[in-house]
RNA sequence: GCGGCAGUAGCUCAAUGGCGGAGCAUCGGAUUGUGGUUCCGAGGGUUGCGGGUUCAAAUCCCGUCUGUCGCCCCA
């Protein structure tokens, strides 16, 4: 038989890694309530055309990434790769830009694209996403990078950099990209094959190439950066310094580019260089067209995504505080039916309940119990019952000493020995 | 979607063309009721899967799946 496993790119997430994951969505929550955003949760399956109208339809994600199938009733449907597109559906949906001034939202959740795996890479994925509607004055977008700042300190994570550049809007991305294709024409033959096809779909991304060759390129060209408009010029500048007014230390990267079309002035990435090639645990930025090209009013956004998984490997392994637990030993009919209406009552007193569940030697269950590491083992026999008493033994040590058989008296002292 | 490396017991790995093993883990036993250390023993495998070469394949070849690292891209 056929040992039936996990889809490829896909995991179980168990131990410590979940114990991570918890340990970032109480963090989460902690800042993200603290500044005033409430969560939505999201579906997971959304119609193709929603992730198509706002990813873009030349962008990877929605040309080969997308798990997208056909229903019975002949709809395209896909997995949600990301969740802002999901975001802007439900706040057109929902009607919130009717109902109040601005929109601070964020949902947690797994992801989905079809891509080759590799470290920190999974085709599901697990991102906390952030957006806020309404608000296109750049205290919001340095008000996300300082509770970014916030949360990360609050997991103990250090190791990183908060990159930042403004990628213009409309207007002066559409004049760039005349000088852009200017300053290539005649050095397109030094650019290498993918860049080549850049050109075409996304110029500005030939800024992210790793080749050599075409970093020697771009270093003479043009950039975005130097032909922002006054507009979105004044409003980086103002975002710059409001960040720095929290205190918080950025890099202004002018060759930081991102993959998805509706990108408008203010992008961000935090990486780490303890992550390998993807070095990415957490990206956004403003969106200021987008609700309108969803057919909504004209509305700012701007919002940010944490990888989940990539976060949880920055974070330093933790120390588990161990718990004290008693281990109930069994031995005899008599004593069996003793241990259950024990059992019964420590558990209405939230004491945890280790016990054999097959009626093994006493040298077995005290195997089990110290496999179990157990710190305490009460071992209930027929000699105890007859005797009137139960023996609790300590395992730290060697003591044992007999107790009164009790019930409210063996709970108080349990209690007592299992209390830190 | 493309490329490099890898896949043997639950885990870490030996066996390099000639009988598939060890350590750890699990389970049992060592005066019929006392754990950890020690000793003895047991279970556990279609060597990822499929094909090929060979008297003989875990081992060589081809395909495929999965993992891993990188590319593209992205969190």
């Amino acid at each position: 038989m056929e040992k039936i496993r996990t889809l490829r790119g896909f995991r179980d997430i168990l131990g410590e890694e979940l114990g991570k994951f918890r340990d970032i969505e109480e963090a989460f929550r902690k800042y993200s309530t603290r500044l005033g955003f409430r969560q939505i949760e999201l579906p997971i399956l959304e119609k193709t055309e929603l992730f198509v109208r706002t990813i873009g339809d030349a962008t990877d994600i929605v040309e080969k990434e997308m798990f997208t199938f056909i229903d019975a009733g002949g709809d395209s449907l896909s997995m949600r790769p990301e969740a802002t597109a999901g975001m802007v559906r439900s706040y057109l949906q929902e009607g919130l830009y009717a109902t109040e001034r601005l929109t601070k939202v964020c949902t947690i959740g797994p992801m989905f694209r079809h891509e080759r795996p590799q470290k920190g890479r999974y085709r599901e994925f697990h991102q906390i996403d952030v957006e806020v509607f309404g608000v296109k004055e750049p205290l919001i977008d340095a008000e996300l990078i300082f509770m970014i700042r916030m949360f990360l300190d609050e997991l103990d994570i250090s190791r990183y950099h908060i990159e930042v550049n403004s990628v213009g809007c409309k207007t002066c991305r559409e004049s760039f990209r005349g000088i852009l294709l200017e300053f290539f024409a005649t050095r397109k033959s030094e650019l290498c094959e993918d860049c080549l096809r850049r050109l075409e779909k996304n110029p500005l991304r030939i800024f992210d190439c790793k080749n050599q060759q075409c970093i020697r390129v771009t270093a003479d060209s043009p950039l975005l950066f130097n032909s922002l408009c006054d507009e979105c010029r004044d409003h980086f500048d103002l975002f710059q310094k409001y960040v720095t007014g929290f205190g918080i230390k950025i890099e202004v990267n002018k060759r930081l580019v991102r993959g998805l079309d509706y990108y408008t002035k203010t992008v961000f990435e935090i990486t780490s260089d303890d992550l390998g090639a993807q070095k990415a645990f957490m990206a956004g930025g403003r969106y200021d067209d987008l609700v309108e090209e969803m057919g909504g009013p004209a509305t700012a956004g701007i919002g940010f995504a944490v990888g989940v998984e990539r976060l949880a490997m920055l974070m330093p392994q933790k120390t588990e505080e161990p718990v004290r637990e008693c281990f109930f030993a069994c031995i005899g009919d008599r004593a069996h039916d003793y241990l259950i209406l024990l059992l019964k009552a420590c558990s209405s007193e939230g004491i945890p309940l280790k016990y054999s569940y097959e009626a093994k030697s006493l040298k077995a269950q005290m195997r089990y119990a110290d496999n179990l590491k157990c710190d305490l083992v009460l071992i209930l026999g027929d000699d105890e019952i007859e005797k009137n008493i139960v023996t609790l033994r300590d395992m730290t040590g060697k003591n044992q000493e007999e107790l009164p058989l009790n019930i409210d008296h063996i709970i108080s002292v349990l209690k007592n020995r299992l209390s830190p």
